[in-house]
DNA sequence: AATCCCCCCAACCGCCTTTAA
DNA sequence: GTTAAAGGCGGTTGGGGGGAT
């Protein structure tokens, strides 16, 4: 069976956006919405797929999207999250709502990926003396044995997690956070469990990343004495 | 000045999931 | 319940820009 790809279409342009398609996508996206992609190639006349069109709405014309660097913020709140989750950029993504998938997705693999491997390989060096290294890693760099032990027992959790429904209760806080209706993976579900020893581990990591989000080190209060 | 090399990122590809008929 | 189409996601690629030689 199998579907062709629906690019494969003879008349498809590929490539490069021109200014004159981005204005012709964001004007009919401010009259009909986003949404029906199918509809979009149809009528707008834009010689382009609907995947294609819904790629440049979503990583690059949509508003609210923040391009330029990354903050050290930012940059932490990345690494923390794809050792929980691992590759799921989207689902990182949600908690980045200016960010988008593929710019976090490039980001790690163009900068993030090789800082990893160069605090891992000095780290590898120093650690043999350590015996407390699954927070170590936590307070400021990011290390390889933490993000292996941490990583692995997160994956563990975010396994338990799956298939859970995204809250439809969202304080005012995060629904500013999802203006863009990315989705919430979780937060509130994530508090009211606190049986579970792993999952207390994970209310921590959350309880962090709200920490962070108002600027305040919840790692560096919590384990750095 | 010319060429090479590397890095970055926008966009594509292919697979999986969801939805609708 | 089945199937086809659309939507969504992660991995990968290729072209452009900029620094090094």
């Amino acid at each position: 069976m199998g579907r062709p790809p629906c690019c494969d279409k003879v008349g498809i342009k590929k490539g490069p956006w021109t200014p004159e398609e981005d204005i012709i996508l964001v004007s009919y996206i401010q009259e009909n919405g986003p949404g029906n992609w199918r509809s979009v190639p149809t009528n707008t006349g834009l010689m382009r797929c609907s995947k294609s069109c819904r790629l440049r709405w979503t990583n690059y014309l949509r508003p609210g999207i923040k391009r330029g660097n990354f903050t050290p913020h930012e940059e932490r709140m990345i690494i923390h999250l794809q050792a929980l989750l691992g590759n799921r950029w989207a689902a990182i993504a949600s908690y980045l709502p200016q960010r988008t998938d593929n710019d976090i997705k490039n980001y790690w693999n163009t900068h993030l990926k090789k800082k990893m491997k160069m605090s891992s390989s000095e780290v590898q060096s120093q650690s043999s003396t350590s015996n407390d290294l699954t927070f170590k890693g936590l307070n400021t760099e990011t290390s390889n044995s933490y993000s292996s032990s941490y990583a692995s027992s997160a994956q563990n959790i975010s396994r338990l997690l799956e298939g859970w429904k995204r809250s439809p209760a969202m304080n005012n806080t995060q629904a500013m956070q999802q203006e863009q209706s990315i989705g919430n993976e979780g937060f509130e579900s994530l508090i009211s469990f606190e049986k579970d020893s792993e999952l207390q581990s994970m209310s921590m990591l959350e309880t962090w990343l709200l920490d962070e989000a108002s600027g305040q080190p919840f790692f560096s209060n919590s384990f750095s004495s």
